[in-house]
DNA sequence: CCAAAAGTGTTGGTTCTACACCCATGC
DNA sequence: GCATGGGTGTAGAACCAACACTTTTGG
């Protein structure tokens, strides 16, 4: 029981990104390798200790996107995935460390001589599975962090935030199969996603050289709520988690 | 950019409760009036520093539910909400608050004489609306707790959460009017509701001597996500939040 | 018997899925 | 023309809101 001159104990405090993005048709997470102990030579998340005592974490973690990614806060969407706090979760003391959710819409390459040079894309399924290993508490945020994303798919315009300023139905189309991994009928797609009110809104005609009938081009619509919701097939229902 | 002698900045943790339950058909909050500075006097979400460096967010959470508000942990809903980290968000200092949102069952009055005994039970809405004001960003807080259980309430099997162990299909459909702020057609939620798989278990009949026709009875079943969905009416849409 | 609350039937409209089919383009 | 991807039509099933109606209890 705190007395008068008892002191709370001071903690750490870190942001760690889940930088997610969409490469030929396939979800990748940016994930950079340690150059320091602990967790030496380790995949881990991009993410580090705030700058001073003034820096809000939402601004500490548009830092770190910018300075371990190369990658500018103001073209992606960014958003609290919540506190991990364990104790025992960094070896070097107590740690508390913020995760934020970020969704790359193009795909620049980690620009080599930068800060980011350490960085590199890796499909998500890699990690999300376990097959490879992350520092810390990382695989736990990754995991919390791509199930956020999958949810929000369903009933949030989030899908957009991977594509570009324009984008094609069938674009959207490969976000969503790559993030739920189910393949969706494209007939169907492409009429309920314009179904929903306030979701997308037309531009015009697209010029893609590629092959076939040339598709109309959209852009993120009004609305960031999905109503009706756009549903995952069923077979992918988990279990809640408390702490 | 940080060198090798550079110290990260310490900061202070504490944890904030967003406690709700329902009280005669109308959801309350629980929450105490500060007795020092800073917003001595003011009404606060229950909360406090973290004990030492070696507790958990998650374990300072249940012990402020008992210290403060007299609850067992072991009763009843605790979800992290989030970090609240904003540098001046405590005149104190650089204080980061990690927020959990609780749902109580039963309604135990906070018992005078004891630690809670500064608590109490309010309706929500008085504070939701900004009406009453509370210390810190607890206002914030509560508006983001209130979205949570609202969303919840759509996909997950979270209203079981504000009943006892058993309960009748009426109380439910009360937590869904309650926090939505909606009537519902009873003869249409008693069906729907039922159709969802592993959302229910029925039990036995009840025995409840208000009036009418007893009710039977029905515990949480196994299933804590909601397949398909209990939607909420659609004016009640909200705009995302960054940040 | 009456009031009140639980529970059932029904009906007409919307929505979903699966799939056949047509359209516009590059080669 | 023909392959390829964009876009439309449609039938059958499932779902859903609204509301009439029946059942079971306490007084």
């Amino acid at each position: 029981m705190p007395n008068e001159t008892w002191q709370p104990p001071p903690v750490l405090l870190t942001v760690d990104l889940v930088i997610l993005t969409l490469r030929s048709s396939a979800l990748h997470i940016l994930l950079i390798r340690r150059g320091i102990d602990p967790f030496q030579g380790q995949w881990a998340l991009p993410g580090g200790f705030i700058a001073d005592a003034g820096e809000d974490v939402f601004d500490a973690a548009c830092r770190e996107l910018q300075e371990e990614a190369g990658l500018d806060a103001g073209d992606l969407h960014l958003e609290q995935l919540g506190a991990y706090a364990h104790p025992d979760r960094d070896p070097r003391g107590r740690i508390v460390s913020v995760a934020y959710l970020a969704i790359a819409p193009r795909l620049p390459e980690p620009e080599a001589g930068t800060d980011a040079s350490a960085a590199a894309w890796h499909p998500v399924e890699e990690f999300a599975s376990g097959r490879s290993p992350l520092a810390f508490d990382h695989h736990r945020i990754l995991r919390d962090g791509l199930e956020r994303a999958r949810s929000k798919l369903e009933h949030t315009a989030l899908a957009t935030a991977f594509c570009g300023e324009t984008f094609t139905l069938t674009e959207l189309q490969r976000v969503y199969e790559a993030v739920w991994g189910f393949e969706l009928d494209p007939r169907n797609f492409y009429r309920k996603v314009q179904a929903v009110p306030g979701f997308l809104t037309a531009v015009g005609l697209d010029r893609r050289p590629t092959k076939g009938r040339p598709a109309r081009l959209f852009r993120a619509g009004p609305l960031r709520v999905l109503r009706p919701p756009m549903m995952r097939p069923l077979p992918l229902i988990r279990s809640e988690n408390r702490r």
